[in-house]
DNA sequence: AGACGATGCGGAC
DNA sequence: TCCGCCTCGTCTT
């Protein structure tokens, strides 16, 4: 699951169903060690950054520095939010689970979940560059952006997995935004126009919004002006496992039909059409 | 029942 | 550049 788009829908969820209360925070599968030292504080806030995930709990006795949780799903980390009867027993390996008056939300299988200062907190944000979702990041960085996409020699396609350039992208919206845009995911980085990097990053902000929005990624509906913003508030038809993308995963190209190709890089699968990213 | 792969990333070499 | 970690749904036997 957990692209951006994953983490700003949990953090939305959670913001709505957890913050303002009073958290009981635990680790049934015990290895959140510091469960213990958050278990009954004040969710005040929760935060998504690129692919990470922040909370603020608010104080408890004299202790006055905010403390936090830094979540990472990882590849496999995933939430389950559960309400009434179901809230009893944790399903499979739950890392840590928040349980509010309104709900519980069990995560299993992150990458990374810990307690961090907010030294801790400022050196990851510090590595990460402009994230799409975050609509200061588009008024004010969005520049900065379109900047960072053109400053490497390294193919766009690595450029855009790269954390440190645009927070929240992963591998499957690399290969649809650069489908839509139309750029061939080999090329230098730095031999991209400003039009074609200006295109990358508005990509990336409005399918990363649709994944938000529909809680899945699904950008079928972009290749016929189906996509979410013209669709009014009708809820999307969930399509197959794989006929939500364009490329990604696709033996063909679903507008032109003709073979999809892919090569390993650095260890992930790029897929690209070569006829329509000539 | 068991194998396999996946939307990620950091560290060792 | 490769390896290891994290978990579970889906596929194969």
């Amino acid at each position: 699951m957990p692209e951006g788009h994953s983490i700003h829908r949990a953090a939305a969820d959670q913001r709505r169903d957890l913050a303002g209360d009073r958290i009981a925070v635990a680790s049934p599968q015990g290895r959140f060690v510091d469960a213990a030292r958050i278990d009954g504080r004040v969710l005040i806030e929760v935060e998504a950054h690129g692919k990470h995930l922040f909370y603020r709990f608010g104080g408890a006795g004299r202790a006055r520095t905010p403390i936090w949780v830094h979540v990472h799903l990882g590849l496999f980390g995933r939430f389950r939010r559960l309400t009434g009867v179901a809230r009893a027993e944790p399903r499979g390996q739950v890392r840590m689970r928040l349980a509010g008056p309104r709900a519980t939300f069990d995560l299993s299988g992150p990458t990374a979940c810990d307690v961090v200062d907010p030294a801790g907190r400022a050196a990851v944000l510090g590595r990460l560059g402009p994230d799409p979702l975050r609509p200061e990041d588009d008024g004010g960085n969005s520049g900065l952006a379109v900047e960072r996409l053109g400053a490497s020699r390294r193919p766009i396609g690595a450029v855009l997995l790269d954390q440190a350039i645009v927070a929240g992208v992963g591998n499957v919206y690399r290969a649809e935004v650069l489908f839509l845009a139309g750029v061939d995911p080999r090329r230098p980085a730095s031999s991209l126009s400003l039009e074609d990097r200006t295109q990358i990053w508005h990509l990336s902000r409005v399918l990363l919004a649709q994944g938000v929005r529909d809680r899945r990624i699904d950008t079928a509906d972009f290749l016929t002006g189906h996509a979410p913003e013209n669709r009014g508030d009708a809820p999307p038809r969930r399509r197959r496992r794989g006929e939500r993308t364009l490329v990604y995963g696709q033996p063909t190209c679903r507008r032109c039909d003709g073979g999809v190709r892919t090569v390993d890089l650095g260890g992930r699968r790029l897929y690209w059409c070569p006829t329509c990213q000539a």
